[in-house]
DNA sequence: TCTGGGGTCCTAGGACCC
DNA sequence: TCTGGGGTCCTAGGACCC
């Protein structure tokens, strides 16, 4: 018999911050996004203080996180990248088939593992991981990996493992676990389910008229449906190359010219190629938008957006910065008060497949530059050297008070620990 | 020019997730 | 004053072909 476990770290980017902040254990934790706009991660101390709705706005809370003595933190997610890398390592010592679903999230493929005690390996799985990283994680064990996400969220009152085995009592369970907070259930598929009369996960898993369920949420909704049966129909998904990728973030303060545009497009257009590079690809396409500030009903709005395609793939990220400039030249409209932006490539193939062209000037794509640099930048840090098309004003940059230090990752941040 | 049936490929946009 | 970012999958419909 097959089963599927999900582990999920608690409060993520909370936990990493606690990691190397021992004193701030027990105490209210809020982490902000980016720009320090508003809060998306809360310990469960700040949830019971009433802390907890996503995306709130910084600013509104402020006054209520003095009054509580909150700890607060800018996202630092270079921290919660190299955690999740070693809490990830610590799952794959547990089973050979393991889907990192999310940075805070894997699925294990336990197949032929229920002669031992599930509970007992969930068990070990949990102080494991605490043991060796520092952060606390939630394990859920079932037979599908819907049921599995649902045995997961239970898994909180009944100190961090659950294991659904009994039909009966998983019958209980889902009588009781609202239709709109299954995972593939989203608002438009839950409201749609509402009007047939279905409000729990087991109205749900019952409900019959299956060719009703396929017209109106389509196949992925019977799959989830299926799966609330016992039906396996999601496996576990080996890692692939990203098929899109991209960089886009909200300005730290408004801009208003092309030239900080420019800037601000090269700095993305840096990062996506070094993306890229990184799973060795090349991208055909290029995506640029801009847009002004659409919670300000006062000021004139402007969305642009623009593509350009290159005859060969590429990776170079002088020539994307170049392709962006192009699409910008083409969108831009001066007098508007600009708020953010981003890059998006699409058609991405592995390098090994890319095509080239006899007639492309830049069919000799200087490949090397660009592993040097990445190389430059891991050794020394990031931007350590960069296009100097990225500027030095940066008016743009992203704004963050409240960073913690590289703990993991520079060397002046490392912690010193004084004996005796 | 009109008429039919069958197929592929591509893109935009919706829905969902963390 | 201050309001996140990065993905995937699916479907409908247009363009095109025979």
């Amino acid at each position: 018999m097959k089963y599927f476990g999900l582990v999920d770290c608690n409060s993520f980017y909370c936990s990493c911050e606690r990691v190397f902040r021992p004193e701030i254990r027990g105490r209210p934790v809020i982490v902000l996004s980016n720009n320090d706009g508003c809060a998306i991660a809360f310990t469960k101390e700040a949830k019971a203080l009433g802390f907890g709705e996503m995306c709130e706005p910084f600013y509104k809370l402020k006054d209520r996180i003095k009054k509580h003595n909150v700890a607060v933190f800018s996202s630092n997610y270079t921290l919660y990248d190299n955690l999740s890398r070693r809490v990830m390592s610590i799952l794959n010592g547990f089973t050979p088939c393991l889907e990192i679903y999310s940075v805070d999230e894997a699925f294990l493929e336990l197949d032929g593992f229920d002669k031992y005690d599930l509970l007992e390996y969930g068990k070990k799985i949990r102080s494991d991981v605490l043991q060796f990283t520092g952060i606390p994680v939630g394990v859920g064990i079932a037979k599908t990996k819907v049921l599995s996400k649902i045995a997961n969220k239970l898994s909180k009152k009944q100190h961090g493992v659950m294991v659904f085995k009994d039909d009966e009592e998983i019958d209980q369970i889902l009588k009781s676990f609202p239709v709109k907070d299954i995972w593939g259930i989203g608002y438009a598929s839950s409201t749609k389910l509402n009007m047939l009369g279905i409000k729990t996960a087991y109205d749900f898993k019952m409900y019959k008229d299956e060719q009703l369920i396929q017209k109106l949420l389509t196949k992925a909704g019977r799959q989830v449906q299926d799966e609330l049966r016992g039906i396996s129909c999601l496996p576990i998904e080996e890692a692939e190359d990203k098929k899109n990728t991209g960089n886009s973030r909200s300005f730290g303060s408004s801009v208003y010219t092309k030239s900080e545009l420019r800037e601000a497009l090269a700095d993305f257009c840096t990062n996506s190629a070094a993306k890229l590079r990184a799973q060795d690809s090349v991208c055909f396409s290029l995506t640029v938008f801009i847009q002004t500030n659409s919670f300000n009903d006062n000021a004139p709005q402007y969305y642009g957006t623009g593509s350009q395609n290159f005859i060969s793939g590429t990776s170079d990220t002088l020539r994307l910065i170049k392709g962006s400039h192009q699409v910008l030249d083409n969108i831009f409209k001066s007098g508007y008060e600009y708020k953010k932006g981003g890059v998006l490539l699409n058609h991405i193939v592995p390098r090994t497949e890319n095509q080239m062209d006899l007639f492309d000037e830049h069919s000799d794509d200087n490949e090397k530059l660009g592993q040097v640099v990445d190389l430059i930048n891991k050794r020394y840090g990031a931007k350590t050297i960069q296009s100097a098309a990225c500027g030095s004003n940066q008016a743009w940059r992203t704004i963050a008070n409240f960073r913690s230090p590289k703990y993991t990752n520079a060397w002046k941040d490392i912690l010193r620990i004084k004996l005796g």
